[in-house]
DNA sequence: GTCATAATTAACCAAATGGTTAAACTAAAT
DNA sequence: ATTTAGTTTAACCATTTGGTTAATTATGAC
């Protein structure tokens, strides 16, 4: 027999759904408490405000904008084996959770949010890596000199963009979501490619 | 003497700010009212509903998503060349108007806005002369062969992820606007190289 | 000056919205 | 069985919001 779930872990379901649909402007916590199938009360009753419930949705997703990629350039292979690795990971996964991209960049953009950017596990994590990765490959001559920042942002770009594109994309070439998830992994390919010819010592 | 700009100017205006700012949901007639100075009845008197000045807003705004740029790719110049000339116009263009690149993204993201994407210059313009440019330096074998979408993606990726990314840059490198505009300046130099390299026939 | 039309305003309205409250229900402890 | 604490509900509330209206003012034609 299947387990009921908690009310809790029903309206944290519902949240993300509405919320990643709509934002939290356009989310309505009627619709998110007829979505869990409970009464609008219990949503204040567990969580308090729209501000809160919104709070720990976006905590629970900021997680996954850099989903286990930051570790990659922290083993000792090559700069470019791990940014091999990192294309593979980042985009194999954001093909199961297209809209977190968006999500992310929507709820940063906006106004008055400054805080939320502090629960992405950006600056410590994987920026920090890349640099120093990209320092000591260079220092090896392992790779070409450029700016590792704007490496950096070049890969995410290339990642990252089609997703929060997705829509355009999607309209224009006609193609479903199926689609959409096989050309990104061909880009997978063509990324790695890239990176290769900007990064190789000739 | 100064010659007063007209209600309907004005209201445009500051719909303009407060929508770019807010977004559709986010924005509150009241207030684009009082930043245009007005009785917020005008608003209506001039543009009959919410939903219709925001159109009037983005289909004005659209056009500069790809602006001026799609010429580019007409010209008679080689592929590369035709890269070095896009990447820098476009940055340029878009540090003046930074804001453009999330008011563009977070609108066609919004479910039921698919009508807005087709406001967009994209398909019959920058992705199809993209295309034919790219077609043509191939035949002459003045450049190598890779996807030339995926190839788009990357060049727009490229140029237009970090104007998303921003508050998330800002925020964990702090620096300011005009160290912003500096960073993206040396951008397009950075992705001009690698463009070339990923382009150049060995 | 007068008349017609466009522009502008203050007041108003109905619906929607986030949030509250007090009562009722449930289940475990004693 | 009673108590106690946690959970759930229906009804309610104050505020906000997009939008309307009716009256007023400015403008231009004759």
């Amino acid at each position: 027999m299947t387990q009921e779930a908690s009310t809790e872990s029903k309206i944290l379901k519902a949240a993300e759904d509405i919320f990643i649909r709509d934002g939290i402007d356009g989310a309505r916590m009627q619709e998110i408490a007829d979505t869990a199938g409970i009464n609008k009360a219990m949503l204040h009753y567990y969580f308090r405000s729209k501000k809160l419930l919104f709070d720990k949705v976006f905590t629970e997703k900021a997680k996954y904008f850099f989903p286990e990629v930051s570790n990659i350039f922290m083993s000792d292979s090559s700069m470019i084996e791990k940014l091999d690795a990192f294309v593979e990971k980042y985009i194999l996964f954001m093909n199961e959770n297209p809209y977190i991209p968006f999500f992310i960049i929507s709820t940063v953009n906006k106004r008055g949010n400054e805080e939320f950017i502090d629960k992405l596990p950006f600056k410590e994590t994987i920026a920090k890596n890349f640099m120093e990765s990209y320092a000591h490959d260079l220092e090896l001559g392992r790779v070409q000199k450029v700016d590792p920042m704007q490496l950096l942002l070049s890969v995410l770009g290339m990642c990252i963009f089609p997703y929060l594109s997705k829509p355009i994309l999607t309209h224009n070439f006609g193609g479903d979501d199926d689609f959409f998830k096989e050309f990104m992994l061909a880009r997978i390919v063509e990324v790695k490619a890239y990176l290769r010819k900007i990064l190789i010592v000739d």
